[in-house]
DNA sequence: GAAATCAGTGGGTGATTACCAACTATTGGG
DNA sequence: CCCAATAGTTGGTAATCACCCACTGATTTC
């Protein structure tokens, strides 16, 4: 696909392509090794990394909308991935907690995302791959 | 919103969410500037760097299925920016070809998106941009 | 000259994403 | 004690994207 100069000397038109492939790319890695979307590895990562947490503030933490964040939960509960309790200090939240099963998926998943991670940035050196992260962590804001 | 250090350490998902971001501003811009969509700039941008060409051929450089060109094209022919005649040579294809008025617009929307990169760049120096350039160039492989 | 191929067209589908409105229950401030 | 705000829930909608199939008219291949 030859595609036309402008675009290709449009950083953000071929930085958007790259992400969507990556993306993409690391979603259906994720679904076939491990039957996790990318949403519920966020969410496990979330839970992982703060510790349990009231649904809403995962949600937050994702920028997911609360409704969504309900469906998926229900999710990870079905699965067996985390637990659900009432928080006794305040009654209208949740104590949303990874069970030993959640905690297992999620260093599969890791491990599947270092993975695609690997495959996906295999044209850059090392190097190459930390300036690259800098340079995209530069450009995020929210 | 603190997202979690697992995710801000996917280059990936970074990658995913400024791409993402940026080509959200640039579409934003670029309608309300001036009435283009990103895929009819796209379009106008082909049929200046490479010249009049068959719908189908622009579909193929752009990824852009035929029954989506058909449409598209309508719109460009409908604003006046595109002609479409039938190529003599070979009856089956069109030959589209930019009017004045598209030419003009394209240049008004090269305006447009080189603001809006410079924006979405602006925490980067100019280095930092070509580095970022180049880097998810080779990144870009379809 | 019949058959296969190709450009363009019309009319869809299904997945994804990102919302929104309205409702329950619980809580905290005045 | 009452009222506003909050957490969660249900049941949607709208936009976008990326397809797919069947068809027409024109061309190439055999």
């Amino acid at each position: 696909m030859e595609l036309p100069p402008t675009l290709l000397g449009t950083t953000t038109f071929v930085l958007h392509k790259v992400g969507v492939a990556g993306r993409r790319a690391l979603a259906a890695r994720l679904t076939a090794d491990t039957g996790l979307s990318l949403w519920e590895f966020a969410a496990l990562a979330t839970l992982d990394d703060f510790g349990p947490a009231a649904q809403r503030e995962v949600g937050d933490r994702l920028g997911l909308d609360p409704s969504d964040m309900v469906r998926l939960m229900d999710g990870l509960m079905a699965e067996g991935l985390a637990t659900r309790e009432r928080d006794p200090a305040d009654r209208r939240r949740y104590r949303i907690s990874l069970t030993a099963a959640g905690r297992d998926a999620l260093e599969r998943a890791r491990a599947v995302v270092a993975d695609v991670e690997r495959e996906t940035l295999a044209p850059l050196t090392d190097a190459e791959r930390r300036d690259l992260h800098s340079l995209v962590m530069k450009l995020f804001s929210p």
